[in-house]
DNA sequence: TATAGTCATGATAACGATGCCGGAAAGGGT
DNA sequence: ACCCTTTCCGGCATCGTTATCATGACTATA
């Protein structure tokens, strides 16, 4: 690890003080022309870079964004990538952290963030998380914090996600409206709230359709086409099977396709499916699955431009709340008409 | 922001100096006992945390990996899930910057992680770059680096891989060995080594079994499933049209797959398709799709390590370099016999 | 000609922590 | 009574940079 050229060295080269090659570095005022060019030159030839630590001891700040989330699926994938983005271009550099769906994992991060000192926070909760204790603690410190995707109600502070009870209701009314009677739902984990949105909306659906709602038709588990596959099988076999299935992500719906096809049932013709997030793999599949779209590369540069806002004005934005408006891709998985 | 507690506020609480209460805290020896005990109760009480930025202009190390990425697939993913589990074990924190497949972006990423003065890089080069200035900047600041995936042959650097050009040797063999005569190829951008590597294999092992290699078969496109498509289509279209398409990567292989049934053609009875990465989604296609896994999480564990191990011994390990052996999936797409 | 007002520069403290050196107090051995 | 260790602690420099204030040399004005 080389020594870096520090202004130190530029300063004893030419016999000034570091003050003066500080400013003629920043272009400031009150430095005589000749010396800021021989400053820069020089500055050049050692290939001087300011050393950015010293600067955010300095300064308190650090350009830097702690990002967690709980995985690198394609949604936040995209997420994140328009996150990264907008920070970029603003000068922040995005610490990407993994929680891994572990809220010991998201913990750590936490806390390693914090410790790091990053400037300020965008999370999107692990679905294990329900104690929101380290959260609080970056609002303690007043370090700015966005939540975004997966949202918590009970933290005050800005969000940014998809209205998910808008794509719950979307999804089943587009069931409905092909003519499919026993929806069944593929929730994801009990707890997190973007499951229980699409429930939500997905139940207020059936209700508004004088639908009577199947407990039985319910199923909960996790973000894995595994499950989903496992989960699809036992609605599969039930005496009074569904005839659709809305999946709460591409992924259960992936498994739910695979499920169905093992059956030997026709889709659409004798079962319907209705998945979520528009995977661009929806395409792909045979037949076609159709499935919300969530805008999540949107989302990303929005929850990152917030975030800039809330750094830049001194101004209170905790109640600020960006809703998407998801949109329903109609594909072969559901097109009965 | 809320003012930290330093240990100056400490030292000044407990009329110490900050000496005292730095070594009492550290459990340095040459402190009373009384001292200690006091100074971190208080330290427990006003939630001191030490300033990881002073700290590291001190000791001029961050305990941060700059990683460099072309984007962020499920191979890409899955790898930084293996580097940042290795990584946050050992206390680094790891900066994930995405290049988006971009030059540009990529020098920019480089020049911001080496001022935000992280311990060293490790990279997974663009298919775009073929100039390596900036990477040879970062061996000039003496930084430790370590090259994964996308390896390049003109930096003298530690890197972790795959065998590509067995693993297009296996996937090829694997054709033939099903009785498929003219085999196609899905390659990726044309300067990309573990593209070239993975058709290396698919030539050694045609000429190997005495089949004449057709340019013709041979077409080179990005990695995205629109263009595996149309390419793919270019060589059903053909006259004398390929009884087997290899896909570089299951993302073209997913493609070729809409293609293939676009054109009525039965697999793997007409055709024979094997992709490249096995992608979890490969098992989900219909019919399933024959794949070479790649060892994604393994890789990118070991190349942490790697990175470690640079950091922490003074030997030289320019030329070391592991190589992770590939492993055919058979699946449905390409079992004829 | 004295005084005020530029202009260019230097000196110093500060950010938060550590490392090295030195020194006071206490105790032990001769 | 003297010296030498230990034990415990404070002072100072340091990392690289900027901000604030001070200084010196000119120049313009009354």
């Amino acid at each position: 690890m080389e020594r870096q050229t520090t202004i130190k060295d530029i300063a004893l080269a030419l016999r000034l003080s570091t003050s003066t090659v500080s400013r003629a570095l920043r272009d400031a005022p009150d430095v005589g022309e000749e010396t800021r060019k021989a400053v820069k030159a020089l500055a050049e030839e050692l290939d001087y870079q300011p050393n950015k630590l010293a600067l955010s001891l300095l300064k308190k700040q650090t350009n830097t964004i702690g990002l967690i989330i709980p995985n690198l699926d394609y949604v936040l994938a995209t997420m994140v990538k328009g996150i990264d983005e907008v920070a970029l271009e603003a000068g922040y550099t995005v610490m990407v952290c993994q929680s891994d769906e572990s809220f010991g994992r998201e913990i750590v991060n936490t806390k390693r963030l914090l410790d790091s000192l990053v400037d300020g926070f965008i999370i999107s909760v692990s679905s294990e998380t329900m104690i929101f204790d380290h959260i609080k603690k970056i609002q303690q410190k007043k370090k700015p914090l966005v939540l975004f995707d997966r949202t918590i109600n009970s933290i005050t502070a800005p969000r940014v996600r998809l209205d998910n009870v808008e794509g719950g209701r979307i999804a089943t009314q587009h069931l409905i409206d092909q003519g499919y009677k026993r929806i069944a739902l593929l929730a994801g984990p009990e707890n997190l709230n973007i499951s229980n949105e699409r429930m939500e909306g997905y139940l207020q659906t059936l209700k508004q359709n004088k639908i009577k709602v199947d407990k039985n038709l319910i199923i909960h588990c996790d973000f894995n086409q595994e499950y989903g596959k496992m989960a699809a099988k036992e609605l599969l076999i039930m005496k009074n099977r569904p005839d659709a299935i809305f999946a709460i992500s591409d992924r259960l719906a992936f498994g739910a396709l695979l499920a169905i096809k093992e059956t030997g049932l026709k889709i659409p013709k004798d079962i319907g499916l209705v998945g979520f997030n528009n995977d661009p793999m929806t395409k792909l599949m045979t037949p076609t699955i159709s499935s919300v779209e969530m805008f999540a590369f949107e989302i990303g540069k929005a929850t990152a431009k917030i975030f800039l806002e809330m750094i830049h004005s001194e101004t209170d934005m905790s109640d600020k709340e960006i809703i998407f408006k998801p949109k329903l891709f109609v594909r072969e998985s559901s097109s009965r008409i």
